[in-house]
DNA sequence: GCAGCCTTGTTTTTT
DNA sequence: ACAAGGCTGC
């Protein structure tokens, strides 16, 4: 044990041998970026089942799949001398699959079926949009999806739809009551949750039901929460019930990390874990391990100006680096040309891997430049942009397919698919046999099953019989053994098992396979062993639903189509041989919970695209940040509505993520000007470059040779703010001035609806006036002067 | 009931 | 610029 322990604690610092080593009672860990977080995390599960305490007595709480999947083999690797079961014991999860398991276990005290479906984004906006027909909300008036947006924080404050409608309010608020009741109303009759309820649902359940919480807290006594920054109310009720007796939790984040407040992070929960847990011990992390000083000074200075946080020095005994490139481009293309042009300068000349380089962004919008550019060049790149293949048309049908089977209660996927590939059933016949549904309280299905005898129908209804006939068939073959519910005592595990891509871990995997099958862990009868495989299922459903090869010409949207269908197969399969006898139910749970981030491949041999968001918690030798510009970084979204601190600083919070991923290399650029929907518009400077010591950084500015008129943007190579933006044309048949019309740049004029603004740029287009201005509630407008009754105001 | 055209919004970020 | 959903005409 000696031995092993030796090995646990080998290398550590003293802080973070400190936040290792303590086993019983409530412990903060604040640890900076690249402070060695994972390692002290996975350290101490492994300290603490290597001091006798039971794996499956373990709960470690991650943010994503893919960092649950490396912890847990992480963990494994520290484990060696434990038998692999019992080391596998160990429940390693994020929020919401954990809940999503908990919610099965406990469907009956939680209120729910346990064959729920758990509904995506876009499945939630379908049924509230129906719901608000229902209720007569209207849905031009009260647009659906920030409904979506009130409906959702609600259930993150553990409101019900019945609390919410109480609480009353406005005309607004009662409006979204009705909506948020039928939204409600109509998730049960199809037994659907939505991401919101998982969380909701299970922490209603802990703080409602002793029996349950009990047992919990006993299954469960030594707890682990990583990322606590980005916890929500609902998240943190659920940790708190968990640990409220015995008190075993480890929370680990950074609040200078905080980035999802936007979904309800609440940064309190750990400013002010000290008082949710008064003997709490606070470990502080502060040296990092991962970039060169020069990367550090400027990322500490940027994270500086931030009021709201608590005081922490990063330091570092790494190397003082090269400078920070800092590119200054004239238009978007110039910016991802350039990029990747140092990119590839860095491979060549530093033999730097494609795939130890990545590229972050704000808004996805960004890609299409940088993957032109890449392609371009040849260079190999992957955008983690996960949930765009699964919400492709012919992937939600199969999975609507495979949903219905699972959970004959969801109307939702079964209007999406009764009529695809058509069937003769349009939207008349759906409204009659809902009308009939509703009438005698059953599902769609049922009244599928009954369609002869519904009227009005008429010879539609053999179709929608036999459509019933078709599903029901399926069941009968598939669903038999969905319902065996396991065990309780078999341990919870999350449903990602950790890659298999090298010869040890295959090892490993071997091993572990062969332990958990000679202790019974996996069921090995034979009725198990013949059970038939999600991919199994998903050929026949694709084959007997007529969905492919039907009579359709194979043009090459066709095939695309057929293509990304057979991809699907072949991730099911992959679902199957990772989790062995795994169900439709496990497979369906895994896909709508998968994360964007979830499916990035490390030794891709490519460059990684990602959004800021995505990139929390990875580190690359070689980072490039785009569009450091106002209304970008910051997005425009926080400067719209009055401008908030809360929310400034949360995107101050966001560029600062971003640059501490970075080891060695960082690059920043922005451009001068910008498509944007279309249109070119002038960019300014982000704020967030003026807080950042000059000193840091290799200014590179491609622009210089344009004409200027005025400091423009990235201009004069000086960090200064504010700016004025660029007050030049790129294109010769349009003409910059400074006096237009009656205006003159820099003058303040007011305008009827959006109030105050300055005028920024003039210039004729044509036979039109154009004024750029800066409005102090709206920021940047292009105004055509013969429309837009601005007013001069003096001063 | 369906195909094709035209309108509309879309650009935050995600489980 | 582009996609998706709605509407119109078969």
């Amino acid at each position: 044990m000696d031995a092993n322990l030796d090995a646990i604690l080998a290398g550590l610092t003293e802080p973070q041998r400190a936040a290792v080593t303590h086993i019983e009672g409530p412990l903060l860990v604040l640890a900076g970026a690249g402070s060695g977080k994972t390692r002290v995390i996975t350290r101490r599960v492994a300290y603490l089942a290597a001091n006798g305490i039971a794996p499956w007595n373990i709960l470690a709480v991650t943010f994503t799949n893919k960092a649950a999947g490396e912890m847990r083999q992480r963990t494994l690797d520290l484990l060696r001398h434990l038998p692999l079961r019992m080391a596998n014991g160990v429940t390693v999860s994020t929020f919401h699959s954990l809940c999503a398991r908990l919610l099965r276990e406990f469907a009956v005290a939680a209120g729910l079926s346990p064959t729920f479906n758990i509904a995506d984004t876009a499945d939630q906006l379908k049924m509230l949009k129906q719901a608000m027909e229902g209720a007569g909300v209207s849905v031009d008036h009260f647009p659906p999806a920030r409904m979506l947006e009130v409906i959702s924080s609600a259930k993150n404050r553990l409101q019900s739809a019945e609390q919410f409608a109480q609480i009353g309010g406005g005309f607004f608020e009662k409006n979204a009551a009705k909506a948020y009741l039928a939204y409600d109303q109509l998730m049960r009759t199809a037994n659907v949750v939505d991401f919101d309820d998982l969380l909701f649902k299970t922490a209603v359940l802990l703080r409602d039901n002793a029996d349950v919480r009990k047992e919990l807290q006993e299954r469960f006594g030594y707890i682990l929460i990583d990322e606590y920054q980005d916890t929500n109310h609902a998240q943190f009720v659920i940790a708190h019930m968990l640990a409220l007796n015995h008190q075993n939790i480890c929370a680990t984040g950074d609040p200078d990390q905080s980035i999802y407040a936007w979904r309800g992070a609440n940064l309190s929960n750990i400013l002010e874990f000290e008082q949710f847990f008064p003997k709490a011990k606070v470990v502080l992390l502060e040296q990092n391990y991962r970039s060169t000083k020069t990367i550090l000074k400027a990322a500490s200075a940027l994270i500086a100006n931030n009021r709201r946080r608590k005081a922490k020095t990063l330091w570092t005994d790494n190397q003082t680096g090269p400078g920070i490139d800092l590119i200054t481009a004239s238009d978007e293309r110039q910016e991802a040309a350039e990029i990747v042009r140092r990119l590839k300068a860095l491979h060549e000349s530093e033999q730097i891997g494609w795939d130890k380089m990545a590229v972050f962004y704000r808004v996805n919008a960004l890609t299409r430049v940088l993957e032109d550019a890449l392609m371009k060049s040849a260079v190999p790149y992957q955008i983690i942009r996960g949930t765009e293949f699964y919400s492709r048309k012919e992937v939600k049908d199969v999975l609507a397919y495979l949903r219905l089977i699972a959970n004959p209660e969801d109307n939702v996927s079964l209007e999406r698919i009764i009529n695809v590939p058509t069937r003769g059933i349009g939207s008349t016949s759906v409204s009659r046999m809902a009308a009939f549904a509703a009438e005698k309280k059953i599902s769609l299905l049922d009244a599928c099953r009954q369609a002869a005898n519904i009227d009005g129908l008429g010879k539609k209804a053999e179709a929608c019989r036999s459509f019933a006939v078709l599903v029901d068939s399926w069941r009968q073959r598939f669903v038999a053994d969905v319902s065996r519910k396991p065990s309780a005592e078999e341990p919870i595990d999350d449903a990602i098992e950790p890659e298999i891509d090298n010869g040890e871990q295959e090892f490993d995997a071997a091993v572990l396979e062969e332990e958990a099958f000679t202790d019974g862990l996996i069921d090995t009868s034979p009725q198990r062993k013949k059970q038939i495989t999600v991919a199994e299922i998903m050929e026949t459903v694709i084959s007997e639903s007529g969905l492919i090869g039907s009579t359709k010409q194979a043009d090459e949207e066709e095939l695309q189509r057929r293509a990304n269908v057979l991809e699907l197969i072949n991730v099911a399969a992959e679902f199957d041989k990772q989790n062995p006898g795994g169900t439709l139910q496990d497979y369906l749970t895994q896909v709508t919970l998968v994360s964007d981030i979830d499916q990035m491949r490390d030794e891709s041999g490519a460059v990684t695209l990602m959004t800021l968001h995505a990139a929390k918690g990875l580190e690359f030798p070689v980072v490039a940040i785009v569009g450091w510009e106002e209304g970008l970084l910051p997005h425009q979204r926080m400067m719209e509505q009055g401008l908030s601190d809360n929310d400034m600083e949360e995107e101050r919070r966001l560029a600062f993520v971003g640059i501490t991923r970075a080891m060695k290399h960082l690059i920043l650029s922005g451009t001068i000007y910008r498509m944007f929907m279309g249109r070119s518009e002038a960019r300014l400077a982000s704020r967030f470059l003026n807080e950042m010591p000059a000193d840091c950084f290799n200014l590179i500015d491609l622009a210089a040779q344009e004409p200027a008129a005025g400091s423009a943007g990235f201009r004069d190579g000086a960090l200064h703010y504010p700016r004025r933006p660029a007050a030049k044309t790129a294109k010769s048949d349009e003409t910059g001035a400074t006096k237009l019309g009656g205006f003159r740049r820099g003058s303040l004029v007011r305008h009827h609806t959006f109030g105050l603004g300055r005028i920024t740029e003039l210039r004729e287009i044509g036979d039109s006036q154009i004024a750029m201005v800066e409005f102090k509630s709206v920021g940047f407008k292009k105004l055509v002067l013969k429309f837009a009754k601005l007013e001069t105001v003096d001063g």
